[in-house]
DNA sequence: TCAAGTTATGTTATTGTATAACACTTTTTT
DNA sequence: AAAAAAGTGTTATACAATAACATAACTTGA
């Protein structure tokens, strides 16, 4: 089995992420004609600032930080809750924590690798995993909505050390 | 595809669910030398009141009702710890709720399919998903720790109304 | 059997995560 | 410009989980 282990795990050129990122929110927002504003770009942003998924609360200080003022929980999480419906980013639910969606472009489910040890979380293919899942529900007669697969454990990287 | 409801979606004896789970349950700590106390199996008896998870704070306030005294939430996150810790029940990241497990003296992973309308979880085959996890996994050079899969729908009664 | 050690539970306080309700401002529409 | 809609600010509160320490109950081994 071929090992390509994910670019997040790898150094890279972290810029091109972030930059890539808040290049795709402005043109699906302006496609969907929705409002990709300055709060919502600042907290798309920081959560891009890694790999690493952040909590509301995490985001919350650091704008604070950033303005030299008190922000409140509901401005975060409204933020949050325009970026999750566009899919712009995605919650990662073992870890009460929000990540930045690579290609938000391409409509896709989202599956997690979660490294315990670097903390970087990694959307994983699909290949094996969708058809995996359709075969399950559909041999239970269920009719899936929404689904989440978080996989936890070592990434190669940390493997190595 | 044969199509095989899940039995918790059916109308079925569950008292004998319940019964099933406490023997088990006392099987399995009295070979572990541990401890089934009052409280523990208490809380597992009410985690198996249906086949919807249930969140600690409900827990808590079905204990206070029986009990007519307050209780604390250690108390009831202690209780859920020791559960968790035997398999006896499993948590549900997406709804912050724990449900009992059916077979916990077959070592298993968990994967759930969740029905967003009656708001029953049963535990899915893993005959489709492990391999589909493994071969995720291995392709992108992971180790795999710990797993989360949950399948949110509509489960076959529900979608029939 | 009784003292010592261990395990379990009680209690109070606090931290972390998320939402409700309402006021105010900005943007868009007519 | 007025009305409507969308976004943000503010206060309060609900829900989820843990820390720290006190007390009680069981186990163990002289
Ligand atoms: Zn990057
Ligand atoms: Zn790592
Ligand atoms: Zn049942
Ligand atoms: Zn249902």
């Amino acid at each position: 089995m071929p090992q390509q282990p994910p670019l997040a795990c790898q150094s890279h050129d972290h810029q091109s992420c972030i930059d890539a990122a808040i290049l795709a929110a402005g043109r699906i927002c302006r496609e969907r004609s929705v409002r990709l504003t300055p709060l919502r770009q600042q907290v798309l942003t920081l959560i891009w600032q890694s790999h690493k998924p952040l909590g509301a609360y995490a985001i919350m200080d650091m704008l604070a930080a950033a303005t030299t003022r008190r922000i409140a929980p509901p401005t975060v999480y409204r933020a949050l809750e325009f970026l999750l419906e566009h899919k712009l980013i995605h919650r990662i639910n073992s870890l009460n924590a929000y990540i930045g969606c690579p290609e938000p472009e391409n409509q896709h489910h989202s599956y997690f690798l979660i490294c315990s040890d670097c903390g970087i979380a990694t959307e994983c293919p699909a290949k094996y995993l969708a058809p995996a899942i359709a075969k399950t529900a559909a041999s239970a007669g269920f009719d899936i909505d929404d689904q989440s697969v978080e996989i936890i454990g070592r990434c190669p990287s940390c493997r190595k050390r």
